[in-house]
DNA sequence: CTAAATAGTTAAGCAGGCTAAATTATATAG
DNA sequence: CTATATAATTTAGCCTGCTTAACTATTTAG
């Protein structure tokens, strides 16, 4: 388990720091938002995928088509996510997110960044160039990781 | 809330990437360690601050002092933590990690990364070299950011 | 048309995580 | 010494999130 590449240590270090940072204010904002973990991570899964079925976001997590339809009921009572019938086959519900959905998501994110705000103001101009052309490689390659997230 | 910053537009691509990757494995791992989010929040603050009381934790958590007794003996029923008087003030309780409790938290931070090993894999020997400045930079400056974590 | 498979929901029950309030033990102020 | 404040725990009760099992509706295979 020795990895030596400096490259994954470094993110090593930086994700601890990350999480330290992040993790409280995430946290935070499950509670006064009222979601599980389960339903943040369906609204995030939604956000990438747009729509999915009551099975599928079940599976995603991990739990059953059961406890699946249970949540996303209460996610549809908060007017987060849509559920509508698929009129092509009509045993599966299509859930789509709502805009109050993507709002709430959006503000899940900002919540977790406030302080790197801070940071950015400790970085010069050039500092700021060389993190950006950093960070472009890493979502770029990302993007073509090809996705199976699963 | 038009943030112009291009540098804080590619952080928060970035990390909406890196959420959508990690999350689901990180509700995985919380699920099957049976490790509730306050519990790995603690374990997380214990890492870092290295020792603290019971009502510390809960405050920290934003939960009352004995919802954090609760949480924290399962923790040591778990072996995660150690739960010892303090010799000073015999009122309070000084808690730490055990070895274990440090090792389950590598396993998390491991959980959440695998596939950044992939994208490691994608990477020339200069990018790595400049993505590695990059983070080495901003690991610099958050540590300065004189941690008020809370 | 009938039988089997699939998608989703509902119901009952259990464990976890929280709270408020009461309790115990210790420390501090007057 | 006494009264008050503080740290932690225990208790009772509530709500959530999960499971399994039973049920409904729809599609697909023969």
């Amino acid at each position: 388990m020795s990895n030596t590449d400096p490259f994954i240590a470094t993110f090593q270090q930086w994700q601890d720091i990350f999480m330290h940072r992040s993790l409280r204010k995430f946290i935070h904002f499950a509670r006064e938002s009222g979601l599980s973990m389960s339903m943040i991570g369906t609204l995030f899964h939604l956000s990438k995928k747009g729509c999915a079925g009551v099975t599928d976001l079940g599976d995603h997590l991990g739990v059953t088509s059961a406890a699946s339809s249970q949540m996303l009921e209460r996610l549809v009572q908060q007017e987060l996510i849509l559920r509508t019938e698929d009129p092509i086959d009509r045993r599966v519900k299509q859930i789509v997110l709502t805009e109050k959905g993507h709002q709430v998501l959006d503000e899940g994110i900002r919540a977790r960044q406030g302080w790197l705000d801070d940071l950015a103001e400790t970085l010069s101009l050039e500092e700021k160039k060389l993190i950006k052309r950093a960070l472009d490689i890493m979502i770029n390659r990302a993007n073509q990781l090809e996705g199976p997230i699963e």
